[in-house]
DNA sequence: TTATTTATTCTACATTTGTAGAACAAACTC
DNA sequence: GAGTTTGTTCTACAAATGTAGAATAAATAA
């Protein structure tokens, strides 16, 4: 369940398209695109540690996630907040806030989700 | 700017303690503690790449950061929201209050920061 | 059906990370 | 002042990470 940077950013462009072929992913690398054999490296190691899995099709793969972005950064954030932030999501919460310096129409959307979820929390 | 997991978490000793000799750094560690010369090490690579300076007294050093923790993880959470929420915050907000599980209080909690915030930003 | 393209495996190698021994010097203990 | 402790530097080494060549096999284009 813990991705390198470079794994990171490849399992987020499949999370983010649902499945993908060697061919899609190399799409969507800038140039200079990597070799194919490094993209190959990551979805093998990918696959090793269970982040992966795929269905093959000819000569070649149909890569899709074993777990999900959420599952993933639920994760990630959750042992941030218990790390670092003093096991407070709210301490966590009003840093973030303060530190990414959201409009006053972000804080509203974002005031209306609390509110909601308050809501929910009631039935 | 960049720390590894070891790094991180020494760094966030030394944050919270605003500064540090080998000997406090020791002590937080749990039995087995580590060797003395790995501390040595990361305090050294930290020194390297500038996220530790030190004021020696003797033998020994007292370490202190060159930046701050928020300046740290506002980096962190920043590129966090640009390369997997899609550069948005709120999107990134709603995920993060599903996900933490908060309570009913930690919500109202957060809904006052939020307010405080939106109140801030009318002046 | 032969040449070309595409995807995969295997091997390789430099860099970064986690961990620590050897050697040494300053400081503290008797 | 000799022995022990503490902190540092230097060296080392395994594992993880980022990157890719060589070889090969399947699919496709001419």
């Amino acid at each position: 369940m813990n991705l390198s940077a470079t794994e990171e950013q490849l399992m987020n462009f499949i999370w983010e398209k649902g499945t993908a072929f060697m061919k899609d992913i190399l799409e969507t690398y800038p140039e200079p695109k990597p070799a194919t054999t490094t993209i190959a490296t990551l979805l093998k190691r990918l696959t090793d540690k269970g982040a992966l899995g795929f269905k093959t099709y000819g000569n070649s793969r149909e890569y899709f996630p074993l777990y999900s972005k959420s599952e993933y950064f639920s994760g990630k954030v959750n042992h941030l907040i218990k790390n670092f932030f003093n096991d407070s999501p709210s301490q966590f919460a009003s840093f973030f806030t303060k530190e990414t310096n959201l409009s006053k129409e972000q804080l509203e959307s974002l005031k209306s989700i609390i509110e909601d979820q308050i809501k929910s929390k009631k039935l």
